[in-house]
DNA sequence: ATAATCTGTGGAGTATAGTCCACAGTCAAG
DNA sequence: CTTGACTGTGGACTATACTCCACAGATTAT
């Protein structure tokens, strides 16, 4: 796929894909047309930007993102450390749950005063 | 209380504090010796950065959150639209805890999946 | 009284994550 | 065969949120 399928099938601009792809973030390969070379994207391209939306919203940096993806696919990583990093991120999300949960009680805790004083 | 104390008491660098009083977030007083003024910072500050980092977490950038405690302050808004507001952010809230639980079901299916290949 | 510590100011610099622009080649449609 | 839509490149620019620095006055401890 050509960087405006991917743009229009993603989400993302494709000054955003440029971007990831100048970053190493995303890879792409070449289309050869005359003296330019078109960047070539791979469907599973966008399961790829798919995952990095999730983790954006957990809070990554696209460099830890970086990070974390290689390591799962130049083979450095055995299954068992696989679901161990899972794990991890899991018990960061439920961190992350309680953190609002807890600020969603101080809201109702105003919402609760206000009522009261009206 | 001068800047230090503020920082150690709320966890944040004086510069931080000083770039969040330069942008208005947090308002200081002066206090004079000889030729140099000292911000007095008010205890009310404490609560007021700790609000600040509660928003932050929900995502807020400091200028929606500067508008937001300016206009919650200013006498403009009535109680029952601070509690419409406050039940905005709420629902928000709810959100980001459904997009979370979301992430987490799908690293729960990447883990599933890991555990029965080994 | 001297050193260490604290303070404000102005301004420069950093990191992250894009966004925009001009220029030029490519290609499909009319 | 010209027009319009798409593409890559290099580089400039933006917004957000700090962070660091040098300088100089103020305060505290010794």
């Amino acid at each position: 796929m050509l960087i405006g399928e991917v743009a229009a099938a993603s989400g993302l601009s494709k000054d955003t894909i440029r971007f990831y792809e100048k970053i190493g973030l995303i890879r792409a390969g070449n289309r050869i047309a005359g003296t330019r070379r078109y960047k070539e994207f791979s469907p599973s391209t966008l399961n790829r930007l798919n995952l990095i939306q999730k983790a954006k919203r957990l809070g990554f940096t696209l460099n830890e993102i970086k990070q974390t993806l290689d390591s799962w696919q130049d083979g450095s990583l055995s299954s068992a450390q696989k679901v161990q990093i899972i794990e991890e991120k899991m018990a960061g999300i439920d961190e992350q749950i309680a953190e609002l949960e807890g600020i969603k009680a101080y809201l109702n805790n105003k919402r609760t005063f206000l009522q009261k004083a009206a």
